[in-house]
RNA sequence: GGCCCUAUCGUCUAGUGGUUAGGACAGCAGCUUUUCAAGCUGUUAACUCGGGUUCGAUUCCCGAUAGGGUCACCA
């Protein structure tokens, strides 16, 4: 039996951040491995700050990436409790309250009601880092609430923390120096200490604290984009942690069997996108026909409509094995479609004569190799892009596989770049392939 | 600046008192190929510096340096 009890304690006052999400990983992976319970607990008690909308967002992504929880609060819910412990602590002469000078609005008074610090030394085991000691006495006498029903953040992590039974505060090292404090208040209200384990932080490119000047910080973002929920969420998961197994794929069944804080790291990790689209492209080749399809067509659709092309549905669905090699997010397929790269699937493509031969043969012999391919594919079966290649392989190896392949993906494609002729014949069908050879042909200086 | 944390390829990392310091992403090369991708194969690239301890330090200790965090009437 297990007294396990993780807390997720988010600040509904953006949505729902990278880090965020890493720090409810790595909790659920915990509480899971040690069948513990996880706690929710909105930590809304800025005013101000905190929205609704946020908190929303904060409980969308996480369901999202397939974390869930026990139970669930809301500080704002809990004033009664807050109340007590601080009525508590002045009453027994261990916090007090002062009118001072307002910092935020200089000129005007403010009640503040603040912990009495006995100024000693607090040292504190670390599941990460082992003990960490600091002086107190450079805290002064800080703030814990406004008032008897205004709560700061110390005064509220305390009091829930021990009323919601919380055995292990699992949280980034932006913390660290929060702890001592939070020590001291727990001293003061004579309830016990958690276990402590503080991971690193991830960084941007520039080695500084993941920010939206270096890119998307918030799930949101990332999910819009088409990376998928077991992708980001499995990267994130290794990104300042590797599995005993050094797996670096591996699903969230598996990293709950795998979990154990010890294998944490102790220094910063920059969040690196690429290998995020490595990840995301393996999740997305994992997928299958159907889903992938499902994934990827609305992007597409919306891509070439906005080119004024329409979107023929069962092309679209024939390009899946092709996009499903080349792309690693919606995003991506977004800049292709846009920059044109799939029009020639949808519409017959403008040729440019004096690219229909191939470099080294001339006009004359692109017309002779257009013609055969026209007498060729008559009577073959385009649904196989292997009978498509029969047809023309052999004939092709005899008179220079470049001067016959090139007029012919070029008529196609109007491309110098794409794929090859064969798959792409296949795709547009015998109507389009047979039309826009004779286009070419049509084109091409007699 | 004070306090705290951290330090292996460009990036994420494995690892050890004696190793050819391993893997992944990215890069590069070759193969394949009509082109471009993909794929396959191969490959470049790292123990921050200075002292100590030791027969021997990337590994242990100390210091420096660098990076990060934190110093609210935010969380």
């Amino acid at each position: 039996m297990s007294s396990v009890r993780v807390r997720l304690p988010p600040s509904p006052t953006g949505y729902c951040h990278v880090g965020t999400a890493r720090m409810a990983i790595l909790n659920y992976l915990f509480a899971k491995k040690n069948d513990g319970a996880i706690i929710f607990r909105s930590e809304d008690t800025d005013k101000e700050r905190s929205r609704v909308e946020f908190e929303e967002d904060i409980i969308e992504q996480l369901h999202w990436l397939g974390l869930s929880w026990d139970e669930f609060h809301r500080q704002s819910e809990r004033t009664a409790a807050y109340r007590a412990a601080i009525e508590k602590l002045i009453a027994e002469g261990k916090a007090y309250s002062s009118d001072e000078e307002s910092k935020k609005d200089p000129g005007t008074r403010v009640a503040v009601i603040r912990l009495k610090n006995p100024g000693t030394k607090v040292t504190f085991r670390d599941l990460i880092r082992g003990d960490i000691t600091f002086d107190t006495a450079e805290l002064k006498d800080f703030a814990i609430a406004r008032s008897a029903d205004d709560p700061l953040y110390h005064l509220a992590v305390v009091v829930d923390d021990a009323d919601m039974g919380i055995t292990h505060v699992i949280r980034g090292e932006d913390h660290i120096s929060n702890t001592p404090r939070q020590i001291l208040i727990q001293e003061a209200l004579g309830v016990s200490r958690p276990a402590y384990a503080h991971y690193p932080l991830h960084l941007s490119p520039e080695r500084a604290k993941l920010s939206k000047r270096t890119g998307d910080v918030a799930v949101r973002d990332y999910r819009s984009k088409g990376y998928l929920a077991p992708a980001l969420l499995n990267y994130l998961a290794v990104l300042g942690w590797t599995p005993p197994s050094q797996r670096e794929l591996i699903s969230l069944q598996e990293m709950v069997e795998e979990f154990d804080l010890k294998d944490l790291h102790k220094s910063g990790a920059i969040f690196d996108i690429e290998k995020l689209n490595w990840f995301n492209r393996e999740y997305l080749r994992a997928m299958p026909r159907a889903g992938f399809i499902a994934y990827y067509m609305p992007t597409l659709r919306a891509g070439l409509e906005s080119r004024g092309i329409a979107c023929d549905p069962p092309i679209a669905e024939r390009i899946a094995s092709l996009l499903s090699q080349s792309i690693h997010s919606t995003d991506q397929l977004a800049s292709l479609v846009e920059s044109g790269e799939y029009d020639f699937f949808f519409a017959d493509p403008k040729l440019d004569a004096s690219k229909i031969p191939e470099r080294k043969s001339s006009a004359n012999e692109a017309e002779n190799h257009l013609r055969y391919a026209i007498g060729a594919l008559d009577g073959v079966d385009f649904e196989s892009e292997t009978a498509i290649k029969d047809a023309l392989w052999d004939y092709a190896s005899e008179h220079g596989r470049g001067a016959v392949l090139w007029p012919l993906r070029y008529a196609l494609t109007g491309k110098e770049r794409s794929p090859d002729p064969f798959v792409v014949a296949s795709i547009i069908g015998k109507d389009s392939t047979l039309r826009r050879i004779d286009a070419a042909l049509r084109a091409l200086p007699v």
